[in-house]
DNA sequence: AAGTTAGTGTAAACGCCGTTTACACTGGAC
DNA sequence: GTCCAGTGTAAACGGCGTTTACACTAACTT
């Protein structure tokens, strides 16, 4: 297979100027990840995927990890939309959770690419408020659920937060592939979504 | 507050042979896995902290990241006797479960660095054979305890895998910082052991 | 139409990194 | 006392992130 899904945008031989150098390298950045993990992605090579030299992407960005931080952000973006469609597409609280929480796993397994650069890129996202905001933005999708759900907000971000810790716990062994053949093909997404059933069905406290 | 915990043991002045440098060298690079993530940490500098130089490392470890493996599988043991050590101080399976989950978060906290190491230094875990061997040993244990609570491997399986994920991904997101300020003080392990309990509580099926 | 300028690219350099190679020292076995 | 396996050093390599000084060009001003 080969993996150039998405042709970055060269510059054009003759010319100057690139025309999207930022989204080209964002491109070129998310393919190296695909490619070879959040640790084998180098600035270098994606300027030269992008046909641009090693100097032009500080002209977009003040560093690399801006250029992550951007990544993971848009990533985020991404989930939160996702995470919102997948909710609308049910009715009733319970299944609307339960339906994010399966949406997260699917982006997970759809955009690894972006779940790397977000969780393990070793990014300090205390340095970018934009990254924050992104994460709180997907997060507060399905705590406003869980308000629908408990008499208190110290309750609803409780249980909020139990979901999302067990679909993204699910998702990082998946990642990881320290418990690979554990999680081999046995363990699919049917028993966090009996068990997020579970879960919602019993009363907090 | 000074980081130097536990001083680095450099090659003393006059002498041409170190002593134990692969000991050193793995107490270097927690250290600085502790200080600056798992992205600041470099060979290099670890020499430098041992007192040795650049190229020394490579009598020891076939290269950067066999140092981490070792480190990781380190980890992982740690883990597991932690986790054994918890599951003994408590009578019934269930809490024993219980206790060992409580145990994984206590890790977490305790020993960021390892944590860190093992699932945030991008290490390609299928090249070494040793860390997911540490790893399913840690694993095992709860699973072993999973299969006296239920009628199949299968469903020991689902179960064990159930409550690794959500302390794991509850200890992930505390560790990763993006959503630093949801789970601000509020959420302590309490909620978490709740969870658990009444998880386990709930026949599988 | 010509001149100016802000934006965006290049080339070359810096220091640090991981890694390799050829060499040096040394403690213990014989 | 000699040898030698083990362990350290020094110097070099290419790749990386980043900075600096310079070059090109599109668009705006007049």
């Amino acid at each position: 297979m080969t993996t150039r899904k998405t042709p970055i945008r060269q510059k054009s031989a003759g010319s100057y100027h690139h025309g999207d150098l930022k989204t080209s390298l964002k491109e070129a950045a998310l393919r190296l990840v695909r490619e070879k993990g959040p640790r084998g992605f180098s600035l270098n090579e994606a300027s030269r995927l992008a046909g641009v030299s090693v100097g032009a992407p500080y002209r977009h960005f003040p560093d690399k990890d801006a250029l992550l931080a951007e990544i993971a952000s848009n990533g985020n973006e991404l989930l939160t939309v996702e995470i919102t469609a997948a909710a609308k597409l049910v009715s009733g609280v319970k299944e609307k959770m339960i339906a994010c929480g399966m949406a997260y796993l699917e982006f997970c397994r759809a955009h690894p690419d972006y779940f790397a650069v977000i969780f393990h890129a070793g990014l300090d996202k205390s340095k970018y408020p934009a990254v924050e905001q992104s994460a709180r933005n997907a997060f507060g999708t399905i705590f406003e659920l869980a308000l629908a759900f408990e008499r208190t907000p110290e309750l609803a971000m409780q249980r909020a937060v139990s979901c999302w810790a067990l679909v993204h716990g699910l998702a990082s062994l998946r990642m990881d592939g320290g418990l690979a053949m554990m999680l081999q093909g046995k363990t699919r997404d049917e028993p966090i979504r009996y068990l997020l059933e579970l879960f919602l069905d019993q009363p907090y406290e």
